[in-house]
DNA sequence: CTAATAGTGTCTATTAGACAGTATGTT
DNA sequence: AACATACTGTCTAATAGACACTATTAG
């Protein structure tokens, strides 16, 4: 946006006049769930890892809420918008930086916080898991947090994250964003898998996915099966 | 969300000798991009009018951008939700009551208003005009007001609204918001017409739409060309 | 050889697109 | 009768689901 230029003497007055302090006191949050897939280990060397979504929580050293888990997030401040909220807080309370972010949705419930009125803006984040550097938060298996104690609300934006993800995986290219630079086929798979909690047919995900991937001509090997081919995210034209 | 319970005195204290005054002076408002269609009469006895889309502004009375046409919308007060403020600014800046509402997203942008630091919520609204009785709005043409001097940021908010409608139209039922009660499946193509900017396949479309629609028994008439069948919305269990 | 996953081929069901063809009112 | 829209039927193309079948590794 352009900056905004008066249009006669008369505004300059108004807005010189204009006082911010005069309207009742409210702060903006931000809150992101920070989603990610961790790949268990198998005790079988012959059977792959059962992978599991996970997010990413932190312990609440404050009042309100002091020493439950919430969503990483803050007060957005004066020179900031949310985004630039959003990526500091990430940075600060997870360390993680140039993380995939879309905004949710914006909740304004009276009575949301005790401390004072509060509207939070609540942002899913998307990454791999394996090169995310964690320093003061904790992963969590998604199916568990949601019926922790969490504070505030969190609980509910987590439900409605997974939800919006489940309704984008298949008409975008958000799951990339979970996926480590290379992968196989079966790998992406198991993510569809427990994002939209179902069992999908391999024949039938190989050919719906086909555009959005790229051979490497690499394979995988010391898996006690099959090798596989290992794939690249592609940005497909269509979409 | 249940009411807060602190929990323990240290809590109390902490919450009491908490400050909202502190910090920094931060508004919130609510814009609303309320659309509807429009049937042009037809020149023609037997031709059928052609529909528009529309969207409902306002004439500003007070700066900034006075004179400007802006969203209708407000500051969200003290003790209002974001919907409730929507509720009381279409009510009293258009005199609408019950209207669909869906939240778009917010928009934080540092320098967005002049006055004070604003962050806004933007919503869009759908209705059946014919049963809209505006007080101090007037409807504009959707391809028109995209390409106004609309004040802040207002006309990239319609051209999102747009898109998202556009998005959600073939798997939700948000078009029957902007329906009469009863209409022919003519009425409904042309909105899908408008709203997708492309022509449809009448065939195809009276098959996709057939689970959403329910016949009244009614018949148009004097339209100068066969009669058609009248509908009226049905949720379908699908979806 | 066996267990487990990798990958292909093909049949079927469903759905969208195209379009011809029929129906029926008003003037 | 002519026009404009209403409505149906059917062929085709594209896509999703199901599932059998083949391939290939480590142990």
């Amino acid at each position: 946006m352009s900056k905004y230029v008066p249009s006669c003497k008369e505004e300059v007055e108004f807005l010189k006049n204009y006082n911010p302090k005069d309207f009742p006191p409210l702060a903006v949050t931000v809150d992101a769930v920070v989603l990610g897939v961790f790949k268990n280990a198998s005790d079988n060397y012959r059977k792959s890892g059962t992978p599991q979504l996970m997010v990413l929580l932190v312990k609440r050293n404050d009042f309100p809420y002091k020493g439950k888990y919430a969503l990483p997030g803050g007060f957005v401040h004066e020179d900031e918008t949310m985004e630039e909220t959003l990526g500091r807080t990430l940075k600060t309370k997870t360390g993680l930086t140039d993380v995939f972010n879309e905004q949710l949705y914006t909740i304004s419930d009276v009575d949301r916080d005790p401390r004072m009125r509060v509207i939070s803006c609540a942002y899913f984040s998307l990454l791999d898991i394996d090169e995310a550097e964690i320093t003061d938060a904790e992963w969590f298996p998604v199916s568990e947090a949601i019926n922790m104690d969490l504070a505030f609300d969190h609980a509910t934006i987590i439900k409605d994250a997974l939800e919006r993800i489940r309704g984008k995986i298949n008409y975008t290219d958000i799951v990339f964003n979970m996926m480590p630079k290379e992968f196989t086929i079966n790998d992406l798979q198991q993510v569809y898998e427990i994002v939209l909690d179902k069992k999908l047919l391999g024949a039938a995900f190989r050919r719906t996915i086909s555009d959005s991937i790229e051979d490497t001509g690499k394979m995988t090997s010391n898996e006690g099966h099959r090798p596989a081919r290992i794939f690249r995210y592609k940005k497909s034209s269509e979409k």
